[in-house]
DNA sequence: GTAACCCATGTAACCGGTTTCAATAAACAT
DNA sequence: ATGTTTATTGAAACCGGTTACATGGGTTAC
């Protein structure tokens, strides 16, 4: 009933289990006879190693963590499945976690995994984290867990971890130079908490091009998230709402340009008509159905591998300094 | 640097390792002194313990393999979010694989999660396989692995394998009824492979719907593809290009209504004003946007945490008899 | 013929936990 | 005071692999 191990076959086959373990791992030289003969029973009896006893053994595995705030978005399914690829290709095992969002999850997520002894860990931090202390026992856990970690999408500085990040800043610039460029100067943005370093960056570049521009900045175009639909709904219908409103709007992921066409939708009004839009993130389904919303292009799928690419060279050579990536975005215009 | 072991905080609280491991586990009475000071340590050194070690000594664990054919779409994404909130609810581990619909690349994920030693199973397996030998290879993997298994969404009549399913039957039979009473008898469906069972059952209960209404069914519109949006979309150009065209179209899933679409879109026509169409499952992205597509409801985040609780309560009564879940299904009408 | 070497394999310790069983001391009963 | 029970803890084996080191037979060199 148990499973069979590797004894069992060191026993069949007449030899001692350290022979069995020089067949399985090719490790060092054995009579082919006395190989071919472990191998036959290996397969008759379709042994598998366990991977826990190697693990042990070890003192090693070949499990990386993947952390993410929703699992469920389109975008981190992207980000998911250009990891999976490469994971699959190194033979690799992968362990994935969902935070909603919320550092308590994430904690939560990495306690387990370090408990797991992940090789690596792959991770976008919950947005809602906010104080320093908070920040402080983050760093401090990742650097217990004494396993390469690199980041994905949004950065929180700590030393010795890397990351795959796009290029937000001159995403969220040209976009604005876009939206300038037709004649628009009241122009919102629908950020998330400017608590982190990516809504700052988003921020930034929108600004900058506003500046270039000669456009003083409205603060009250300046919005604040979670990228939450819910709450881009709830934003928007008061941005809509504002006898002074902005001509045009950007977004800051997928959700949120769902939000933000869920409350112009539900005043009759629909883009480029009444309201410029120009959400981050492509929409595959609204592309497919001939549905044209301009938007701010990232390559989910593109920063997954990225991410474990450097992850697994990072394991490969742990002195090495830590580098990160940044990925264009490109910014797709139908019309404004 | 390396990772820090019972033993040692067995050495600094002077105790045996077998105390720690007691405090550890609650397992057995221990003096609050001794135990009060072995926290302490273990709190202050921040110890984890080591769940490969652990697992091997109890010669289990706590982890959980999901295996499907296509984890960025959106299905899957949101079984996979319902699998997990039980997941963390447990405490459990889970363990992710995609397989693109390849039963190769299937027969490789159950391999790495038999050696991986997972406590259970969550499986949909690929549509590609269709000898009867195939069949029995898995069938013969999935008893090896001495474990659990629920299979999600797609049947395969397996021994000692529970599963959660739709009722697929029953949405197709109300969704070809639907178009029925809206005047429409030239109705098309575009379903997946016929060697699979769940697609037997929906063309089933498409002809069950036609034979009620005394209608005969024209084998012209009864379409075999494979899940992909690519070929339903070129399903749906030839058939869009007969003579003797239908005049409703019913898809197997949510990438088939997007090649569909995509089809539909390219010879400028659209729904319902050329063509009915009645989608299986919701697309969000449409319904926030206001795209009125008629489809058939399928809650698939419920789907994924009804086979996570089976595959508990299999976890935990190993001997209890088998019994599948069927989920309603829903015909949502905006227009036909 | 003997020393030096190589090849194939076995022995045993080890990885970091859990668990059975035994030991000791304290508490209790008589 | 002595025997019995109970509470707390330790010793050691075990889980299923890996690996450093030892062993022994067969070659080769001289």
């Amino acid at each position: 009933m148990t499973n069979i191990t590797i004894q069992d076959i060191a026993n069949e086959a007449g030899v001692s289990k350290a022979t069995v373990s020089r067949v399985l791992n090719n490790s060092q030289a054995v009579d082919p006879i006395t190989r071919n003969r472990i191998q036959t029973i290996i397969e008759k009896r379709h042994f598998v190693p366990s991977a826990t006893a190697r693990n042990l053994s070890k003192r090693t595995s070949d499990t990386i963590g993947f952390v993410v705030p929703e699992i469920d978005n389109p975008f981190f399914g992207d980000i998911l499945r250009g990891v999976i690829e490469i994971i699959d290709a190194n033979n690799l095992t992968l362990i994935c976690c969902n935070t909603d969002d919320n550092m308590d999850k994430d904690l939560k997520a990495l306690e387990m995994l370090k408990e797991q002894r992940v090789r690596g860990l792959l991770y976008t931090p919950a947005i809602d984290y906010s104080t320093e202390e908070e920040k402080k026992r983050l760093g401090k856990i990742l650097k217990e867990m004494q396993t390469p970690v690199v980041l994905m999408d949004r950065r929180i500085s700590l030393a010795d971890v890397g990351g795959v990040y796009f290029d937000d800043y001159h995403g969220m610039y040209n976009a604005t130079k876009a939206l300038i460029e037709h004649g628009h100067t009241k122009i919102a943005i629908i950020n998330a908490s400017l608590d982190r370093v990516l809504a700052r960056d988003r921020r930034d570049g929108y600004m900058a091009a506003l500046k270039d521009a000669g456009i003083e900045p409205d603060p009250r175009y300046n919005l604040e998230g979670n990228y939450r639909m819910t709450q881009a709904y709830e934003l928007s219908k008061k941005l809509l709402a504002m006898e002074d409103r902005p001509t045009a709007v950007i977004t800051c992921n997928n959700r949120t340009s769902l939000g933000f066409y869920k409350a112009l939708r539900e005043r009759g009004e629909k883009t480029p008509r009444d309201i410029a839009l120009i959400g981050l993130d492509r929409i595959e389904e609204l592309d497919v159905m001939g549905y044209e919303m301009n938007y701010i292009e990232r390559d989910a799928k593109e920063l997954g591998k990225r991410a474990i690419e450097m992850l697994i060279n990072r394991m490969a050579f742990p002195g090495k300094a830590v580098r990160d990536v940044i990925l264009d975005t490109h910014v797709k215009i139908y019309k404004i």
